[in-house]
Formats: structure tokens, sequence, C-alpha cells
DNA sequence: TCTACTGTACCGTCTGGACGGTATTGTCAA
DNA sequence: TTGACAATACCGTCCAGACGGTACAGTAGA
């Protein structure tokens, strides 16, 4: 049927990643993705007949991905915590250097509606954070750290130490992993 | 002399800024700054003489800004506690609904490097919130917490409720208003 | 041969910014 | 006082380049 089916498609998208880290999120051009990914932008545009569309495809694999990822630790984990393996995850995925997932600004300046797929995903995923945790406090506290450390990956923003890094995890870990609250 | 100096820069700032979050960050163009400012295009390159240098100006302004409406809450608090300043001044910049910092995004587009400034600025503040809080658990997750906050504000992921925020912000403030650390 | 896909040539639009012009105000010698 | 000149602040026009997208011809596998 179809050979090599949506193998253009994959090289595509990680090309379209690649320009947007490389030449800029403002820079991310058909053309630039195109020959990035070895193929004519005829090629492209039978893939993804618009720009908005290849932005859009971009979104929803990430969010894929993630969803499958979050999936596996959290099976692998015993179906336990849910909220720690989100943690351990977010926090992995900010450490591979080379994700930098900067395309999202280049979705944004496209058109910010790219975001909603973004944002239902994340207020699903919050809603089952609170049915399984049974502290709101260090459920909020700790979701809404894990959203920092992400902007500032995002950003690169480089504030942090190593140590700080990792002093920072074990205390949301230790946040996520008990019943304790927050003390006072 | 100069009879209304400079007023043409701060209205065209401001122009920049709402055109950014009316037209999207991707759609800054100068003539749409210049008709929104209500000059011409030539007068709006008198005074920034390049795109460049516009989106500059607006990031040292808002930082500039930032900066001092810091030391106006430190200081209105006896400069007890920079950090507990800090966060109700985030938090209360993030509650400005009409702010929405979106103009970041546009000169992300343009250039990555105008973010130059804030890493320097941010940086530089978290030291001296080192300095200045004793326990460093409480402040790293505090710190991120504001961060994700932030973030949470720019992307407009409306994902908590009222009153999980106002939760979330006694609970921060709480932590960086004692030398509790975090409980377990 | 047909179909799924690729490559190329091209078009219309938008944008940054260069440039020349102009009105107003300030400066200063005579 | 006045007339020559200069600086400031701004306007309107024009243009080269980049970009998204279309049209269409070509090609290789089934």
């Amino acid at each position: 049927m179809k050979p090599r089916k949506s193998n253009s498609r994959d090289k595509i998208l990680a090309a379209a990643a690649d320009v947007a880290r490389e030449a800029g999120p403002g820079n991310l051009s058909l053309d630039a993705v195109a020959s990035r990914a070895g193929i004519s932008k005829g090629g492209l545009l039978y893939n993804f007949p618009s720009k908005a569309k290849l932005m859009q495809a971009l979104v929803e694999q990430h969010l894929q991905d993630f969803a499958s990822a979050l999936e596996d630790i959290h099976s692998a984990d015993g179906r336990k915590n849910l909220l720690s393996a989100y943690i351990r995850l977010s926090v992995e995925e900010c450490q591979e250097t080379e994700a930098s997932a900067s395309w999202i600004f280049s979705a944004i300046a496209e058109d910010p509606e790219f975001l909603t797929p973004i944002k239902t995903f994340k207020r699903q995923l919050f809603e089952r954070l609170k049915a399984k945790t049974p502290d709101l406090k260090a459920l909020l506290v700790t979701y809404l750290a894990i959203e920092g450390l992400r902007s500032m990956t995002l950003f690169e923003f480089h504030t942090l130490e190593d140590e700080e890094r990792q002093l920072l995890v074990d205390s949301l870990l230790a946040l996520a992993g008990t019943d304790a609250g927050i003390a006072g």
C-alpha cells in the first residue's frame, strides 16, 4: 500500500524541530524544513498541505509522545504514584538538551491557537493528578514547580546549579511521595 | 525646548505591546505598531532605528519596571523578606490580565538573543534571594513555583481554579515567611 | 498504465528599512 | 529685531527580499 508511509512525515517533523532550534523560532520556513528533511518543497507540501497542518502535527506528536512515556513510567512503577511519575518524566525530559522544544515558539508566532491541544491536555492531566493525590497543597506546589522547571528549560534560563536542581527534585519527590503536607 | 520630549517613545512601546497581544506575537510589524501609536512608519524608525532596537527597549523597560516595583514593595515591607516581596509582586503581576507580556514571544521569534538581559536579571535576582533566604529548599521550591505560575500566565494555561491559586499562594508565602522547611 | 509521490518554476503578498522631504523650533550674529 | 542657518521630530514612498502556496511536469513501483 504505502511503502514508507509516514517515514517522510516523521523525517519532516524532526527536521522542523531541528530548524526551529537551529535557525531560531522565527525562521521556520517551509523551504528550510524541506531542505533539512532532504526532500523538496513540493514533497513537503504533499505530506502537509499547509504550514498550519505541519505545526499542528508537531504539537500532536509531542503530546502523544509525552502521554505514552507517562503511561510507561507510571506502569513500570506499579501505578502507585502518578504525581511522582509525572515529576520524574518531566525532569528527565528537561535534561535532554537536544529536545529543547523551541518549535513551540514557532507555533505561537504562527498562531497562538496551536496551543489549544496543549491546554486541554494539561488540564486533563491536572484533573487526573488531583483525583489521585491526597494532599492538594503538595500537588499544587510540586506541579507549579515542575511547570517552572519546564519554563526555565524552554527559555534556557540556566539559573540553577546542578546541586540546586538535584535538591529541588528531591524536595519535590519527597512532597509527592508521602502524605506529608507543607511544614508550618 | 523639547515640548513633549520622548513622549512618542513611550507611546510606541505601549503600542508595540498592544499589537503583539492583539494581532499575535508573529504579526508584530512596524507598520502595525506605527499605526497603533498614531504616528507614521518614518516617525517610528526615527525613534527606534531598527526593529531590533524596539524589541530591546521593550525588554529593558519591562525589566526596569519590575525592578523598581520590587524595590518599592520590599521597602514598604521594612526590607524584611525579599522572597516574600518577590512572590507577592509576581503573583500580582500575573493577575493583571491586560499585562500578558506576550510581546516576549515576538522578541524570541525575532531573535532569542533578546532574552539575554532577562537571563542575567533573573540570575542576579536569584543570587540575591539565595543570600537572603535561610532555607534553600524552601527558596528553590517557591521560586520555581512562581516561575511556573508566570509561565502558565504567559501561555494562558488557565489550569488552576481561583481557590486553588489562592491556596498555592498561601502555601508559598508560608514557605517563604518562616524558617520552616519542607515536611518529611 | 496507473498511482503515489517528487521536484521545479513561479506568483502574490508582506515586511523591514532606506531615503528624501517638511514643518517646527532653537541659535546666533549683525 | 531679524534673517540665515541648523537640529529635531516626523511623514510618505519605494524597493529588494523572503515567504507561503500553487501549478504542473516528471518518475518509479505495482
